[in-house]
DNA sequence: CCCTGATTCGC
DNA sequence: GCGAATCAGG
């Protein structure tokens, strides 16, 4: 594949719109997310919009190392141990308290299919325990707390958010159910 | 471990 | 110009 205009201005556009890399590479086939950012870069739109996540990161030259490694004292950091942290999140897992959340009138219906679909997706849950909770397992809870029957959900997290695909869409309301519907 | 972009450099 | 490998950070 190569860079044809077409997939430049798709890249481009794209690209703005605050797209991933990856997603672009997905979204074009054929090229890798490394392909895309080495584009990006070739067409000088790096930074969007003069981003100051990442100023000056102090170049280091990875490869080009024609001296002598020298001296490495070799210090070791002590492995600190991983707490893993757990909230019992209630029945209804609160709205997430980052964005400026208004009224909140009555967008707390979510779509039939939607639940349907956690339903599904909770009976074949991994079931898994609170020892077995990693920062990449659902930790949708099952079941009563109170009782045997409990359980979290443990299959993949999305990206980031504490819960699966499924159980994110039912605590996370969009602001818009309706319209808009995935293409 | 998953992801993100940034950079280098052989091709 | 291209992009895999690598780095660096989340």
């Amino acid at each position: 594949m190569s860079w044809t205009d077409e997939r430049v201005e798709t890249l481009k556009k794209m690209w703005g719109e605050g797209q991933s890399a990856s997603q672009i590479a997905k979204e074009l086939g054929g090229v890798t997310r490394n392909a895309v950012i080495g584009k990006v870069h070739r067409l000088g739109l790096s930074n969007r919009a003069g981003a100051s996540s990442t100023p000056a990161p102090e170049r280091k030259a990875a490869k080009a190392d024609t001296s002598a490694p020298a001296a490495k004292p070799a210090a070791k950091v002590a492995p600190q141990d991983k707490v893993i942290e757990v909230t019992v999140t209630p029945r209804k897992p609160i709205v997430p308290a980052g964005q400026p959340l208004p009224p909140q009138p009555s967008a707390n219906e979510i779509s039939p299919e939607t639940l349907a679909n956690v339903r599904e997706v909770e009976k074949t849950a991994k079931r898994i325990g609170l020892m077995d909770l990693t920062e990449r397992t659902c930790k949708w809870p099952i079941g009563d707390p109170a009782t045997e029957d409990f359980w979290f959900c443990g299959l993949s997290v999305q990206q980031g958010k504490p819960y699966c695909e499924a159980h994110v869409s039912v605590a996370f309301q969009p602001m818009s159910s309706r319209r808009d519907r995935r293409r």
